[in-house]
DNA sequence: CCGGGAAAACTGACCAGTCAGTTTTATTGA
DNA sequence: TCAATAAAACTGACTGGTCAGTTTTCCCGG
């Protein structure tokens, strides 16, 4: 198997173990066996489990940005622009669950371990959040949006996927996003 | 000190630890230390370092659950209530940052541990959105809101107030019930 | 047959949980 | 009222199991 496959194997696998149990519940020798190699192995890869742990969630990251960047910056109405980002959000996450689990642990974390990878983490979530805060500023600038405290709306329309990835598991992709751009667009206040 | 005293001490300040660190990086050894007591009388107090870490997450419900009820139940407008209940949330929050980011933590995982306090802990949560749910329901029924799925939206409701707290720590408790409010009940879209 | 890399075996640091001993509080009776 | 005694609560040094990380052994391609 070709190194970068196998690192890909233990990154993979350790994801789905990360996003179940605690972190102190995920033993390496887990980890090992599910990616089918030597704990030794995996030492080769990463200097330790904290390390290792960081390379899950910033590969989550790293994935979810990537899919983002797709569906950015080709210039369109603010509407549809963010009905994009949101739907690329939903159907990431749909598809890597593990990933979506967690990155919602992640999320409201602050001390603790290695300050670093902690650090660098909530960077690497900023720029997420800068890429939806873009459209909704230009949407204000058009007049399309009304935006009264840019980096909190923007947050709320991320969280507001994490609510619905939790809460309508049912729901296909296409509902998912209907729902949440309904509500964060129009509200629920019922109008004549 | 009264023995009541002494086991809200040790939730206190395991709260305090568990909100800011990893379940494996908090010590049995701080919480004693933090509350200035022996390790041993931790024990007498609680069976084990989970029980201690649930009960530590059921307090922290608890006192939500009774803020709520006090805003709950008194028949009035539903925009009204909806708005009393949140503001209940954001304000509980504010003065409990501790059990706000140890609850955050804990939305959104599902395997491993004592599956009974899993269990529980989301029995306990479910009872929340339902108080939440009968307003809009209510609302819908009096053609005040437009809901499509209930259970969703409400999820939707009570997480925005923690992209809020997270987001817009520099806000007044009411300046965050605002926003929530504006963006839940009309949408970010600007009418004409 | 050798070298590089992966697997299996090993080690010891660490920390949750224990318990024998101590202190504090309650109870009794003179 | 206050010893004397019992009961309850507290303490923290100690222990044993666990598991991250290391070392040794094995395997395979060239």
């Amino acid at each position: 198997m070709a190194k970068t496959d196998r690192k890909k194997q233990i990154i993979e696998e350790a994801a789905r173990l990360f996003s179940a149990k605690r972190f102190d519940e995920v033993l390496m020798d887990d980890i090992a066996q599910q990616a089918g190699v030597g704990k030794g192995t995996i030492y080769t890869y990463f200097a330790d489990k904290e390390e290792l742990y960081f390379a899950v969630v910033f590969e989550g990251i790293r994935r979810l940005n990537e899919q983002l960047q797709r569906e950015a910056n080709r210039p369109q109405d603010p509407e549809e622009e963010l009905r994009r980002m949101v739907h690329a959000i939903v159907s990431f996450f749909s598809q890597n669950r593990f990933f979506f689990r967690l990155m919602s642990q992640e999320d409201g974390k602050s001390e603790g371990g290695k300050g670093e990878n902690r650090k660098r983490w909530r960077a690497e979530r900023r720029i997420q959040l800068a890429a939806i805060e873009t459209v909704l500023q230009n949407g204000a600038e058009q007049g399309v949006f009304s935006v009264e405290h840019p980096k909190v709306e923007t947050a709320i329309l991320r969280d507001m996927v994490r609510s619905v990835m939790i809460h309508a598991k049912g729901l296909s992709a296409e509902a998912m996003v209907n729902t949440i751009m309904r509500i964060f667009l129009q509200g629920i206040r019922k109008r004549p």
